[in-house]
DNA sequence: CTTGTCTATGCAACGAGTTGCATAGAAAGA
DNA sequence: TCTTTCTATGCAACTCGTTGCATAGACAAG
């Protein structure tokens, strides 16, 4: 039941509408927390109501206009409640681990062409956290001399590097992946 | 709604009866992909009434009798169906990337305990995997001489290579999400 | 001028996943 | 002896997540 806190913390960073939140869920959060704009219009209404986020109307000229959110002082404190409690280990679901299992009682072979394909995705995504990584945490940095560090920003940037770890990571599994599927199928 | 696939790959690789499905829930299969005894007992249910699987009942002396699945034809050919379609993107949930965004707004301090717990639970998970690696995966190899390898066998270990590979790429992000922490308060 | 895309929010229905509880006999340990 | 643990299956209620559809104005491309 992390999303009202993943939201919570999306608005803490910034306040904004369902529609921008379901961006950002599509974007940098989402990849490590997957949400579609219904859960979270559900989400945001239920806070809402629970006096967590406040409403503000913003009229739009081209547009719609929308209702931004921003966390008010109870969504604060169930935030910081949460955040105090024990991590909850992680829920996977790797369908790729049970495809390759299941392999093993059909073609091995006819998976490698899915895996390729699955492997140019990771490839881009991590091309994608790269470039965000150049964009937002090189340069400007003021390295230490004035003022505390950025905690915000070096918690962000932890997280990407995460995310980076992870696909390269990854990647090179998937090579392994390819290697041992060929290695069944060495002739065709 | 693959958790059918899973347990079809399961009980293929090792008929069994939804207790022993849950308890490889809990084990191997639970790394890549985790359910309930709930979940498993609803979708054993579904599966026989479609005719997926088979069910034998097995009495037992000194424990209750159990219900011991296998996969039937029409099961078979569902799973092949399924390993012929596309690759779905892993739903990701991580709780620690939340709450490391989150305590920019918070106590970043407060988090460093917590994560010591949580890199505790990977690096046991990392030896749990290393050890069945060393139990399954090596000595009587036969590699390559008689006969062709052994699909499933391979398969089997390139997954647990990638559950290997994951637990390592974790304990080192681990750490340099402590350093990050330990920086943000170096007075305590 | 029509089709498609983008912003923006939402309902309704369904399917997946979780939590609490219940039963029940056997064996092991306090 | 009593409590706990293990095997084994299941119901009921609930929450979470997904899919399909709907509205509606602005703008861009064909």
């Amino acid at each position: 039941m992390a999303l009202d806190h993943a939201i919570l913390v999306s608005l803490l960073e910034q306040p904004g509408s369902g529609y921008e939140l379901a961006r950002r869920f599509e974007r940098s959060i989402g990849y490590f927390w997957t949400a579609t704009h219904q859960q979270i219009y559900r989400v945001l209404k239920r806070m809402e109501s629970d006096g967590w986020i406040d409403v503000r109307e913003v009229p739009q000229q081209g547009r719609p206009d929308k209702r931004e959110y921003s966390v008010a002082a109870p969504g604060r404190a169930a935030l910081s409640a949460w955040l105090h409690e024990p991590i909850e280990p992680e829920s996977v679901r790797h369908d790729l681990a049970v495809k390759i299992r299941g392999a093993a009682f059909d073609d091995p072979a006819a998976l490698i062409r899915e895996v390729e394909r699955y492997r140019e995705v990771h490839a881009e995504r991590l091309a994608h956290y790269l470039a965000g990584e150049v964009r937002d945490f090189t340069g400007p940095e003021a390295p230490r001399a004035p003022g505390p560090p950025d905690a915000g920003r070096e918690l962000q940037h932890v997280v990407l590097r995460g995310g980076i770890a992870y696909e390269r990571m990854t990647l090179t599994w998937l090579d392994d992946v390819l290697a041992t599927l060929h290695g069944l199928a060495p002739e065709r």
